[in-house]
RNA sequence: GCCCCCAUCGUCUAGAGGCCUAGGACACCGGCCUUUCAAGCCGGCAACAGCGAUUCGAAUUCGCUUGGGGGCGCCA
């Protein structure tokens, strides 16, 4: 450890989706840095303008704060070590590497892109390694000068040491070595003026005084160069940590044909935050043998870089599931009541008579609450208590060990009882219909199977009796006359 | 192809020489509860990649093999 105090980045590039791989570093860092009160820092590696998104910084922003990763310096909250946007630091970069090329660490190189993939497949063919093959380090002053007169933007390259070995130890790793003889000379300075990852990350790592990098295993064979680059410059160099990939369920990179890959997804999906950032904590981190579910403040006080694994782990949506459906029977009723109404508005069919009463809502949504595993399940579940109409198929209604003239029976008797009945709560229901059941010769569950079928149009719902309170009684007699109609439109 | 990293149930993981006939969780399969579903409870299935070496003793140390992943861009 060195002594400096605790300042960790996430550095996200403004390219697409929040990948979860990639909030899961940035959780690691959040953690990290709370854990030992130090800063957690938000920079926006926005240098490759092609692939630079519109909105990418928003919706990255979002997720960061949905998921109540708050960061000390960054967009939006500023900082001493700003601007945060690397497009607007960009003659930093260009001092830094003018430095380089004065100390003889870099130089000009006026290859075109074309004469470096011929390179590369010449090199494949001859199953040599891929790799800059230096042609520039030595360019004479005139050969340099002939190509400034046509006009040729060069790029600046590391001058990369051709021998010798580096060593670094990193956090989670340990001992890492590399032979510099096999690593090529790196971009610094693009064609375009722009710098590249590596130039700017390591200036502003230094210039923001990050003391740990915590990032993913992805980086850990530039490492080296990102080393040497530090010593270059004179800088001292921050701790690393690689930290375990995240993979996809068939064990590569993952990516969207593994399903949603996007934090933004998961929030449209109906996980709740405190579950994401639970079950993304456990993905390469954790904290004995037996605790799976821990608040963000536990998070806090217990993660340490000595428990992250060294393994890839698999993103595995059914333990999510899982884990968000405890976290939202956690939830008080009034709370799940107020998460699941959007998902609601936005789920029922459209024929539904907007806007939903929230009365009806409030006593709708408890009966649904222990059962559903995200939020976005919740239009699917209490569908038939908003829809006018039912639709099922009329062999439905017959339960086992029952047949058309029984079921019948069973409905229309079932039907002259509620009619008659002067309250319509629970308990008044079960009063009336268990003792039918004995009378009609029928299991409990036979009648009540029927009953369901006949009221929501399917076979598993809440309980029946709560269902048909919330019901009511107007709706609940319609609907026993329907499926009394179905039953018998049915052909034998 | 070259370099680097990694290796415990299907998956997430515990395990830092004897506590391990390897523990927990998800999933799965039974059972209980029960008006269905869910939840809950009880039980079950299931792993130390292989081979050598060190040691009285190895999942834990070392080596090799195999397997997996990552990197090798004027992407990050």
């Amino acid at each position: 450890m060195t002594n400096k105090p605790v300042r960790v980045r996430y550095a996200p590039s403004p390219t697409g989706h929040p990948h979860v791989g990639n909030i899961r570093t940035a959780l690691f860092n959040w953690l990290f840095a709370r854990h030992h009160g130090g800063g957690f820092i938000v920079r926006i590696e926005d240098t490759d303008t092609a692939r630079t998104v519109a909105g990418a910084v928003e919706t990255i922003l979002g997720g960061l704060k949905w998921l109540g990763l708050d960061w000390d310096e960054g967009p939006d909250a500023g900082g001493d070590y700003g601007p945060y946007y690397q497009s607007e630091r960009l003659k930093i970069y260009t001092e830094a590497a003018g430095r380089l090329i004065v100390q003889g660490d870099a130089y000009h190189c006026y290859c075109s892109p074309q004469r470096l993939k011929e390179m590369r497949e010449e090199q494949a063919r001859q199953k040599q390694p891929p790799g800059y093959d230096r042609r520039c380090r030595s360019l004479s002053a005139e050969e340099k000068a002939g190509c400034e007169a046509k006009g040729m933007k060069p790029v600046v390259r590391f001058k990369f040491p051709r021998e010798g070995v580096t060593e670094f130890n990193d956090l989670i790793r340990e001992k890492v070595k590399f032979e510099n003889a096999l690593i090529d000379d790196i971009v610094l300075i693009k064609s375009d003026g722009y710098p590249t990852y590596h130039l700017a990350s390591v200036v502003d790592d230094h210039l923001m005084q990050i003391s740990h990098v915590l990032r993913a295993e992805e980086w850990l064979s530039s490492t080296p160069r990102h080393l040497k680059l530090y010593k270059a410059l004179g800088y001292e160099p921050p701790l690393f940590a690689h930290l375990p990939m995240l993979l996809g369920s068939d064990r590569s990179k993952l990516s969207k044909r593994h399903g949603a890959v996007s934090i933004t997804e998961y929030r449209e999906q109906g996980y709740l935050p405190a579950a994401m950032l639970n079950f993304l904590a456990l993905l390469g981190w954790s904290l004995d043998d037996k605790t799976e579910i821990l608040t963000r403040q536990e998070l806090i006080d217990s993660f340490t870089l000595e428990r992250v694994n060294k393994t890839a782990a698999i993103f595995n949506t059914e333990k999510l599931g899982w884990m968000n459906g405890v976290y939202i029977r956690a939830l008080s009723p009034s709370e799940f009541s107020r998460l699941a109404l959007p998902f609601l508005d936005r789920g029922l069919p459209p024929q539904v008579k907007r806007p939903l009463s929230t009365d009806y809502v409030n006593r709708v949504l408890p009966l649904v609450h222990e059962r559903a595993r995200t939020l976005a399940e919740v239009p699917d579940l209490t569908d038939f208590f908003f829809t006018g109409s039912l639709e099922y198929a009329a062999e439905m209604l017959i339960a086992k060990r029952m047949d058309r003239e029984s079921t019948l029976k069973a409905l229309e008797t079932s039907l002259k009882r509620l009619e008659a009945m002067s309250g319509f709560g629970e308990d008044a229901l079960e009063a009336v219909l268990r003792p039918l059941a004995v009378e009609l010769g029928l299991k409990a569950g036979q009648l009540f199977g029927v009953l369901r079928v006949a009221v929501t149009g399917r076979t598993a719902a809440p309980p029946l009796f709560q269902t048909m309170t919330v019901l009511g009684r107007e709706n609940c007699l319609k609907r026993l006359v329907e499926a009394t109609t179905r039953l018998r439109q049915m052909a034998k």
